[in-house]
DNA sequence: GAGTGGTCTAGACCACGCA
DNA sequence: GCGTGGTCTAGACCACTCT
């Protein structure tokens, strides 16, 4: 399930092995982690290194550092946390999500008007289409339509998705890593598809995100169209 | 308009730098910043402390780096930039941005049940309450419900907010910074009270965030409440 | 005063992109 | 091959918090 530490820079590690210690309730909300001068000696690593580890928990919003005091774990999101998330940060509370295939994996031409401007590689190559339904506590909350460039990625119509992560997929098939990315976001009705999917009623509000990722790979992104229902779950994120 | 460089950290003052060189359109979309060796030699600093700076661009947007080549200005959001946005970064487009005061600051109790959980010296503070408009090429955008500890914020009632912002009104007169936040995002259909501030029939779709801002004062924390148009101009964030 | 995180220096070696 | 960013070391001094 986790991923070999193995030739990932040591920055990189520390921040895995904290990370998995909090999630799995190691240190739980308003414990104070090891100093950064313990985690030096602990992990025979210098306090840069340290500290780029630390920073990037940060980021993320697992940890809050206090001049003074240390660095204090940071209460755990109790909704659904698709923002602010990228590379191996997964969401959270993942055991709760279930994905369901509506549409596998087809080539076929990029939509036009698209959401976000396209690199002329990127329109002649066309795209991987394919769509899903993730299910919170067993109720359909995303709907999400997922674009990816048509560019060496062999077999990758015919991977089996369902339940897991398209990340995951990405990576360990094709040595992509998300780096980050950019998102649109708005407040919309469901429309006759929309509601359908996620079981609500036509004109239900509606959280839609339009999202693009960028990659490991210079010029290859990822993009997905999201209707999310919040009714009754918010999305959550850090900043 | 532009705080001093004086007494910020070195880091800080290239990220100022850079940042102004940016948004001012001495660097645009596609544009190779110089190398992080020329800048060290530029500004007399090593590398990790000009690293430290672009890491922050990074982060908030600003630039790409891509290894091999440099560090590459992004192109900036068309939409309404507010998520991701903290600290000295403030909103992209003010130009376009005015803001109204629909209820001036008073003090009041804090609203029970209260959006996020609150310390006890937080509620028996009680809290500064305000509302505003904003509007973006003078269509009302955002309705926005501000709530401020009523710890040690002298005079705070009495001030001028009209078109001014309340994070540089709280770093200019009382020394708040904003490091981060948190936030949780739904679509909600408007009332009757959020249609008439944002011009829309009861019913329509809005976006819908609830904001809880971290500052420089330990324990305490600036909470908003913002209903979002999204018809026209979508919210734009980076992560 | 002791310990914490915040900032900074002055080097080093490596992997990547490009000509 | 050269310049770029990515990683890392081994120190240093400062400001903040708590006792």
């Amino acid at each position: 399930m986790n991923m070999p530490t193995q030739g990932l820079p040591h920055y990189r590690k520390l921040y895995e092995i904290l990370r998995k210690q909090i999630t799995d309730g190691v240190f739980v909300e308003g414990d104070i982690l090891p100093s950064e001068n313990e985690l030096c000696t602990i992990h025979k690593l210098t306090r840069p290194t340290v500290r780029h580890a630390l920073d990037t928990l940060v980021n993320e919003g697992f940890i809050r550092k206090h001049h003074g005091k240390g660095s204090i774990v940071h209460k755990l999101p109790k909704g659904i946390g698709i923002l602010s998330i990228a590379g191996t940060t997964s969401a959270l509370g993942k055991l709760n999500l279930r994905s369901e295939i509506l549409v596998k994996p087809i080539v076929k031409p990029w939509n036009d008007p698209f959401m976000f401007k396209l690199s002329e590689t990127e329109i002649n190559s066309g795209c991987i289409y394919m769509e899903r339904i993730r299910y919170y506590n067993d109720k359909p909350i995303f709907y999400d339509i997922n674009f990816i460039p048509n560019i060496n990625m062999p077999r990758f119509t015919s991977r089996i998705f369902e339940n897991r992560s398209l990340f995951d997929i990405l990576r360990k098939n094709y040595q992509i890593e998300i780096k980050g990315g950019e998102q649109k976001i708005r407040a919309i009705e469901a429309n006759i598809t929309i509601a359908q999917h996620l079981s609500v009623k036509v004109g239900h509000p509606i959280l839609h995100l339009e999202r693009k990722f960028d990659t490991n790979r210079p010029g290859f992104f990822i993009y997905s169209s999201i209707y999310c229902n919040t009714k009754e779950q918010a999305v959550f994120g850090i900043f």
